[in-house]
DNA sequence: CAATCTCCTAGCGTTTTAGTCGGATTAGCA
DNA sequence: TGCTAATCCGACTAAAACGCTAGGAGATTG
């Protein structure tokens, strides 16, 4: 899954573009003020958006980016693999050289929870963070775990 | 929140350790053979888990580390964060420069993002993923999504 | 004493990140 | 017809992070 900023950038630009989903093409001059991002990092990061096909482009004067599919219809592990897509493969196998019934126990552990967290991902949508319904349902789904919420904070 | 291979690794060797929890203290030696880490990485992970009181050390011969705490007692949001402890504070404050209400708007809705996040990974114990069935009652919060699973399968 | 571990620090090659720059293409408009 | 606003595209770069190596110091067991 590989969360990083370049995800957040990626998530939080699209959400801009969720929150005008009606106004016709956002332009990425907006999105920079607005989110204070380079343009020319947005340029980049929506070039694999719109490989992706998550986002249509239109060139030219009133131009500019618009969801290509509605809000509900993108989830936020979508955003963050096209932003991520990379040709490393560089996955230890699991099959070769697995020495060792450890390896391939613990192996498989992270693989349940690699698709944990893939799955909760992609049941976030943007609609759902945009009009904040989905994520007070999604709060139920959590139960109290007591503090140390927020002391690095850095996603 | 920061998910890279460094968390990977990091909650590998915390399942390694979880698994041999009643033997005795595992060296590193050990988990470096098993799960194939660097060992001398490992030592740096290690030192980082351990200054945020998550394993003990024990030295000389026969020593190597346990978890500080019961599996149960050990997220692996708990274990992500140990390891990915930064000085960074990069974090563009939110409060300062907020020029456009969209720019609040679509800060908080990431910040409501990484609660979640961060709360979904603080309630998975290491002792859940071993155990097992913690997985499986994890799997009743996700409602179907279709396909789309491991396509680049990093994480 | 010797062996086996954790511990600590410094460095190193590579990749990723976040960004700049310069340009080409497309489209709207006067 | 030009002008301009915008997407596109590629190359480049400084800095950071990653994964790892090397070398040692300190503790503990036998």
């Amino acid at each position: 899954m590989r969360l990083t900023t370049r995800g957040r950038y990626a998530v939080t630009a699209m959400l801009d573009l969720a929150l005008h989903y009606d106004r016709g093409p956002v332009s990425l001059a907006e999105i920079a003020d607005r989110q204070g991002i380079s343009q020319s990092y947005l340029e980049q990061l929506f070039a694999r958006l719109r490989r992706n096909g998550l986002v249509d482009g239109m060139r030219g004067p009133g131009g500019g980016y618009k969801l290509a599919r509605p809000g509900n219809a993108i989830s936020v592990a979508d955003v963050i693999d096209a932003v991520n897509e990379s040709v490393d493969a560089t996955r230890c196998g699991g099959q070769r050289n697995c020495h060792g019934e450890h390896r391939c126990l613990t192996h498989d552990l992270w693989e349940a929870l690699s698709t944990q967290i893939r799955d909760f991902l992609s049941n976030i949508s943007l609609d759902q963070l945009v009009r904040q319904n989905g994520v007070q349902t999604l709060h139920r789904l959590q139960d109290s775990h007591g503090g140390e919420l927020r002391t690095k904070a850095t996603v």
